[in-house]
DNA sequence: AGCACGCCGACT
DNA sequence: GTCGGCGTGCTC
């Protein structure tokens, strides 16, 4: 008896066998395909679930199987690649198969929802054509059918026009008309002919891109400003000369409309959009137009990866460093990593493009896995931004800034030119401190201190959703003599304001800008003034375009030279490219100012006086020392818990349980506490394996969900496995 | 993950 | 005598 083997969107790592539906004969079983949604009952309740393959047999006791209750895509709605790209996943990253499937699919269609949009218009049948004028007893039909000769009307026009639906419904009955389906109006296409010619470099890589036919990674290197964003447009067009379709994948913050806007200016109405603020109807109509073959080019963050597609011919991922791609909490996928691996399926070429690439890029540029093409020219600015240090040991500073600092901000307003400072920190001060006694105000459910928000007058954890009012008396001594430690953005902002009284004052971080389009609108206002100061965190180091900002004070980087991250250097030295490349875009030079206590540092010296490429050299070779990534490869096994003990017991039992299977090369490490130990009323530990690079690692991932699941725990423990973990978080 | 079953402590 | 704690096992 032939049998489904069915996906369910559970954290179960195993399938489930159901028998056929009671309509499906053995012939129609076999025709069913991979990836077509079923829904079956399961437990108590019924669930869709996804079909992985058919068997002639179970190995399940007959009595214990179920009927599938209907098949909902006979034919499955996922490409054969998509498809084999999520049970790669699955295995890879040792993840619930049902759960990476379910990515796959819009929410509506999650729940059961049928693909093709409902009929919402009525069209005439060839009979309803022919009927002649007047033959009609119903004046109100004959109208109907009259008003339906020019042109099909959805039926809420119609109903605008008087015809009410019973009208509508007896013309249908009669075979005159049938209902049919209108698409909403598509964005005009406005596709500009304003192509810009490229410089020597953008059109050697469109046009070696360009030749792609098959799967060939290549890195587009290109420096801020360097144009990366038209080779990706000229070779997307391309590309879509061809027939085929191209993905685009941008970091979550780079998503906002006016990186939309410029794609759809370029090619039109053929350009979907996948955003967070999407309806669910929306998001199911861009993934139909995507699988369908009616859009040409999806833009979309690290969940746009999982779309199908009618013919995908190139991948794109812009920004490709960025940290956001990979997903941190459930399936911690890596958007990059796997957009390589489908573009391998797909047999297409995919172009990562960066300023400063990851060192997984760069290592497989040097292996001569991936191609590089170099954009070393400056689209508009005469050269790029010079450095000074300033080393603020012994300085007085206000909220943080040195005279120095302060002064060249003075100078280039005067200028009429704009200064941006970068301070990676938000709030008024990072920690309130009682002067007399010292007591420091904690976060009641994590291991961290509370930050001053002195706007609101109150207390935030930045790591939960505490908060609370500021204290009055310390509750230790009573005392009123606060001290507000450390400087944020919020503190930064009013000294701003009383030494630059007559100069507007952007502050941009999550706490002043709430969204991409808001992002947008700074962005746009920022721009329509000269001499102005821009102030912000992690927010402004992004690829947004402003043109007249020539100086670019880093206030303060310090603590990333003391992170326990292995990611740290490499994170410091691309937040440091990246921030410095937001001087000088437009005509004139720009200048960048560093404070630190450290400006002896190595890190510093090879950022300022090498370009990113030798520094991320140098840090590949520490990288190699010590055999980790991309030499080596991380599982991070993590537990949290009410009870720290819990947490810590659980790992100790699973060192023990996986300690056999540990080849001689790999390294268990652990259980120690994670960086944040306590972070939202739960305490936190991990488990390092690290293991030389090797093509199998999934294996013994696998081997590790397997051996988690059978080991007893606590229902208040939970666990999880980070394959190529981001950090140490 | 949910949910049911099941076996021991403090209550009407 | 029962209500309910959460440990254990199952979901085809």
């Amino acid at each position: 008896m032939p049998i489904l083997r069915i996906a369910v969107a559970k954290p179960l790592r195993t399938t489930f066998d159901y028998l056929p539906p009671l309509d499906y004969d053995d012939a129609s079983v076999a025709k069913l395909q991979a990836g077509a949604r079923v829904e079956v009952p399961f437990g108590k309740g019924r669930l869709i679930g996804v079909l992985v393959s058919r068997a002639p047999e179970s190995e399940i006791n007959q009595t214990k199987l179920k009927r599938a209750i209907r098949v909902i895509d006979p034919a499955s709605l996922l490409s054969k690649n998509l498809f084999e790209l999520c049970l790669w996943a699955a295995q890879y990253y040792a993840h619930p198969v049902g759960e990476v499937l379910t990515l796959a699919f819009p929410p509506l269609l999650r729940k059961g929802a049928e693909t093709t949009a409902p009929p919402n218009a009525v069209k005439l049948t060839p009979e309803g054509r022919l009927t002649p004028q007047g033959i009609l007893k119903s004046p109100k039909q004959a109208a109907l059918i009259d008003r339906l000769q020019t042109q099909e009307a959805t039926r809420s026009t119609l109903k605008a026009e008087g015809y009410s639906s019973s009208i509508i419904k007896a013309v249908i009955d009669k075979g005159l008309a049938t209902p049919c389906r209108i698409e909403e109006p598509e964005f005009s296409p406005s596709a500009s002919d304003t192509v810009p010619t490229l410089n020597s470099e953008q059109h050697h890589a469109v046009e070696q891109l360009s030749k792609q036919t098959q799967f060939k990674a290549s890195l587009l290197y290109g420096i801020t400003g360097s144009g990366k964003t038209e080779v990706y447009l000229q070779t997307i067009a391309n590309t879509i000369a061809t027939g085929a379709q191209a993905m685009v994948l941008v970091p979550e913050i780079a998503l906002t409309p006016q990186t939309a806007a410029r794609f759809q200016q370029r090619f039109g109405a053929t350009v979907g959009v996948l955003h967070s603020s999407l309806t669910e109807p929306q998001r199911a109509r861009e993934w139909e137009r995507a699988r369908t073959g009616k859009l040409q080019i999806l833009l979309g963050t690290r969940s746009a990866l999982f779309t199908p597609f009618y013919r995908l011919g190139l991948i794109v991922v812009d920004e490709e460093h960025d940290s956001a791609y990979k997903q941190q909490d459930g399936f911690r996928y890596h958007a990059r990593d796997l957009a390589i691996k489908r573009a391998q399926l797909e047999q297409c070429p995919i172009v990562l493009g960066s300023a400063t690439p990851s060192l997984e890029t760069i290592s497989n540029v040097n292996s001569g896995r991936f191609e590089r093409y170099t954009l070393s020219t400056r689209a508009r600015a005469a050269s790029l931004p010079s450095w000074q240090i300033i080393d603020v040991r012994q300085q007085t500073l206000r909220a943080g800034l040195s005279e120095a600092l302060v002064t060249a901000c003075h100078q280039t307003i005067d200028k009429g030119e704009q200064a941006l400072l970068f301070l990676n920190r938000r709030g008024f001060a990072h920690t309130l401190l009682c002067h007399d006694c010292g007591w420091v105000a904690q976060c009641d459910h994590c291991d961290s201190r509370m930050v001053i928000h002195k706007r609101h007058n109150r207390l935030r954890c930045h790591h939960c959703q505490a908060q609370k009012p500021l204290p009055k008396t310390c509750p230790n001594c009573q005392s009123n003599h606060w001290q507000g430690v450390g400087n944020g953005t919020e503190r930064a902002e009013l000294a701003l304001q009383t030494m630059f009284p007559d100069t507007p004052i952007y502050r941009i971080d999550s706490d002043t800008v709430g969204s991409a389009s808001q992002l947008d609108d700074v962005l746009d206002a920022i721009n329509t003034h000269t001499g102005c100061l821009i102030l912000g965190t992690q927010m402004l180091a992004k690829g947004h375009d402003l043109a007249s900002v020539t100086l670019v004070g880093i206030v303060d980087t310090d603590a990333l030279l003391f992170s326990s991250d292995f990611r740290a250097e490499e994170r410091l030295s691309q937040l440091l490219t990246q921030v410095s490349g937001r001087s000088g875009r437009g005509e004139r030079p720009g200048t960048v100012m560093l404070q630190t206590h450290h400006p002896d540092a190595e890190i510093f010296r090879q950022v300022i006086h090498q370009d990113y490429w030798e520094t991320a050299k140098s840090l590949l070779d520490a990288r190699h020392h010590s055999g980790l990534p991309p030499f080596g490869q991380i599982i991070l096994i993590h537990a949290d818990s009410k009870d720290p003990a819990e947490a810590e017991r659980f790992l100790n039992s699973a060192r023990h349980a996986l300690s056999s299977s540990l080849p001689a090369n790999h390294l268990l490490i652990g259980p120690l506490p994670a960086p944040l130990s306590k972070r939202a009323g739960k305490f936190r530990y991990q488990l390092t394996w690290l293991a030389p690079h090797e093509k199998n690692l999934h294996r013994f991932a696998n081997e590790i969900a397997a051996t988690l699941t059978r080991l007893p725990h606590k229902h208040e423990l939970s666990w999880a496995i980070d394959i190529d973990p981001q950090d140490f978080l």
